[in-house]
DNA sequence: GCAGCGCGTTCCGCTGACCGGAACTCTTCG
DNA sequence: CGAAGAGTTCCGGTCAGCGGAACGCGCTGC
């Protein structure tokens, strides 16, 4: 797990660890869990867990803790991927009716994509990406948007440390990668051909608000029925639906700069 | 603001505080209006952002603060929304896509529903619902339906406070209300017809996972053209459908209770 | 030009919020 | 019945955190 740590000798960095000890799909965690997964002296962790329930950053239950309905709310309202959400959400949905595939929305964070949502209906090719869930840039196509039109520091970065590999189409050699990545700057629209996970296969477009990329979408289908370069025009025209919405819109505010 | 507020004497009280002092849709707040904000003295107030900032809490920008994408994802792993929120969409989507009209998925919490995520095309209701916003329980269809299924003690409470009005539909007697909700829980299905907005109704039903209901989910639309009536067996069936799936997939993990 | 204001930032000595080892209870096994 | 593991409580020591005060800067208006 490449988490981030925390100043574990201050309040703040102790509870940021307790939070990041979950993990996706973890849902209740005892004290007992969580004292090995943080280091926490156990004293210590249960006074803070008390804490944290008292001010509903955690819930607890009858077999331990685990992260509190409140949490969802405060992270609702963290603006950039609030108005993105939002902006965006008709755009995917049109998508979908349309394609009837899997749609992604996803930011870069760090060094991997950050899904902010996904719309598949009940027939949905089963990806590997879940909301709020990460992947790596290298390997998915809204990855390879957001890295194309990232500032090079960043290719430098990933491109430099060894890359994991998950199918045996899973690029790994920075010189291919490189090649694409300037490709898909320059055309507007990437590709994943079972590079992620077996059977699935994508486009992206990125996301402009002015001239930043600040996200990107993607439609997934399975391999079998899915032919990504047939809606590559589609994609990319929601993609530039929702930048227009969103510079149409940020222009009402006094312009947060980052 | 009837904001529950925080122990001002320790960290993470401050933490929970700053966190608090934004609304819905700010986005960007200063030093010196976090400063009036949360009634923290200035110095104290500029350490705590800047540790704030150090855990990925808020984003540092040019003209103060904001609420960092790094809450959002750990929101999302919150894990009873979650769940619930992977489990609804695709069943929010049949339902938008037949109906065409804005679908709501809400939970709720202490007094209010809080909405976990609202699906509407380019052409929806202008619905004053916000995804991670909360509507009081009296006025709205999802209030209403969660309302009549929790606890007696929830009834009293909501029903012995002065109700606020927010349209001249807006029912603020306890006694209609109260007939009402018994309906509504012998029928599985609230109706609200402009009592929250005016040009907006709604049709709601509730979500079990097993006996208990852990959320509610609505239709809603301009009252010039959308008819909530015909359309409450189509919203509790889409109900049913999710609280089915909920229940397979919980029976597969170690029951959490509450 | 300069006084006044509001904002962000830095400093520093005091103190009580926080620390965490240890001790205790209560299950759950073998 | 003893051992092992989980959760909870206690308490004296101390350092993380506190916040008042002072500073620098960019406004605005007299």
């Amino acid at each position: 797990m490449p988490d981030r740590d925390f100043d574990r000798t201050t309040v703040l960095g102790k509870v940021m660890t307790v939070l990041h000890a979950y993990s996706i799909d973890d849902s209740v965690l005892s004290l007992a869990e969580l004292t090995r997964r943080t280091q926490i002296p156990k004293g210590t962790l249960h006074r803070v867990l008390t804490d944290m329930v008292e001010v509903r950053l955690l819930d607890r239950t009858g077999a331990g803790y685990r992260l509190g309905g409140h949490l969802f709310e405060l992270g609702m309202r963290a603006s950039v991927e609030r108005s993105l959400l939002e902006v965006s959400i008709p755009f995917l949905e049109e998508l979908n009716v349309r394609i009837h595939e899997t749609v992604h929305l996803g930011i870069l964070d760090g060094t991997d994509v950050v899904y902010l949502t996904k719309i598949g209906g009940h027939r949905q090719a089963s990806a590997p990406s879940r909301i709020g869930g990460r992947m790596p840039l290298h390997c998915t196509a809204i990855g390879k948007v957001l890295l194309a039109n990232a500032d090079s520091s960043l290719r430098e970065k990933i491109l430099s440390a060894p890359l994991p590999r998950y199918t045996p189409h899973t690029m790994i050699l920075p010189g291919p990668i490189l090649a694409q990545l300037d490709r898909i700057a320059a055309e507007g629209v990437a590709f994943e051909y079972e590079e992620s996970a077996a059977g699935i296969v994508c486009v992206a477009a990125p996301i402009r608000d002015g001239d930043r990329v600040v996200a990107a979408i993607s439609v997934t289908g399975p391999s079998h029925r899915f032919r990504p370069e047939a809606h590559a025009a589609s994609v990319r025209a929601a993609a530039e639906g929702i930048g227009v919405t969103l510079a149409r819109r940020s222009r009402l505010l006094t312009e947060p700069r980052s």
